[in-house]
DNA sequence: GCAAAACATGAACCATGAATCATGTTTCAT
DNA sequence: ATGAAACATGATTCATGGTTCATGTTTTGC
């Protein structure tokens, strides 16, 4: 029984993956507390106990997914970033990837929102290394002169915070046909800035 | 027993007031699923039946705790936008009466932020009718040609979603001493944007 | 001063649901 | 083929803590 570690066996790494799944799907609907282990091992069709093979609490499934689902984001933002176009017009792709991510798939924002009271260190540890590469991005562009000098961490902070309320907004709330209205207008702000 | 309503007499007037006080810090804590009743009353001073004969949840006093701040927010921060300066020199005004307002009162900002879990209602409630404030002082501005022209909604959203992450980055988990500085180059961001 | 309403108490009740465990079944290396 | 390790089961256990309630005490209007 392998606790911290992968299972062994074809069959290990299934059950896994569907208790992992059936766990995202109920944590994203009805939060970790009203989460129950019934429900989750019920839609991963398996019997509570084997749950408890592959995590060792409730909090872990939680940790495994926050982090599975950071891993994610990053990816898709940052596959959306490659274009060769001026480096603004990247992040806005990079924005507009995200806000469709959310849209797509509600339950991560959710799951990665909860974690900063289920498990503040994972929370933190998402945002921090997330804000890191995105202050590494605008550093580059400073130094290249595709944006004006200025300081990348509180720019980093400033352009993570306005993309997660737009995506709680419109991703969630709103009309996801709206997204990419939104975006222009977002990248409009952050561009030419408010002064006339 | 006045059960939504406020109390009778002037003791319990001051008795609720405990209990509220009590909880703010609790919840703040310890969030919402590990704040027990029995701490709170414990700090309260008061047996754990007298909080029923004013709340009747636990639900009922966080929901009343998220009204209560949200109302004390928009005190601050629209206090704060008074001067006759510059508009946008207003907005700086108010983001720098929110960061340091966060940093006076964190619990503020991690109960509002756990009413998203806890009371999903009573938080889209509280940034919807933030975020139309906002918006009418930003049609305003531009209707007075002091700022660009631009979706006056989707601005709104981004520069709340800007406030609260610098809010939690530097007001929460750093230095308060560093927001001056902070609440500098984000303003210049938001006047000026990124373009060179 | 006195009834009635309001307020206060804290031990006991009770639902909930996470975690365990004794008992099987399946997989895999040799 | 076979034994050992890995995996699977689900009813039972157990702690937790929100809520109630029977019994006082205080305040208020008249």
């Amino acid at each position: 029984m392998p606790k911290g570690d992968l299972p062994k066996t074809r069959r290990g790494r299934a059950r896994r993956e569907q208790i992992l799944r059936a766990a995202e799907e109920v944590f994203g609907e009805a939060g970790f507390a009203a989460a129950s282990i019934s429900e989750i091992t019920r839609r991963a069709e398996t019997a509570q106990g084997t749950l408890y093979i592959y995590f060792k609490s409730k909090e872990e499934i939680f940790r495994e997914l926050v982090v599975e689902m950071g891993h994610l984001t990053r990816t898709v933002v940052t596959r959306a970033l490659d274009p060769g176009a001026t480096r603004l017009e990247a992040e806005r792709a990079g924005l507009a990837a995200f806000l469709h991510f959310v849209a797509e798939r509600p339950a991560l924002y959710r799951i990665v929102e909860e974690a900063r009271f289920v498990d503040p260190a994972a929370y933190r540890d998402y945002f921090t290394t997330f804000a890191k590469a995105y202050e590494a991005r605008l550093k580059k562009a400073q130094a290249d002169g595709e944006v004006r000098p200025g300081d990348a961490e509180v720019r980093a902070w400033a352009l993570m915070g306005m993309a997660k309320a737009l995506g709680e907004r419109y991703a969630l709330w709103g009309d996801p046909a709206e997204i990419d209205g939104v975006v222009d207008e977002a990248f409009a702000l952050v561009r030419e800035g408010l002064a006339p």
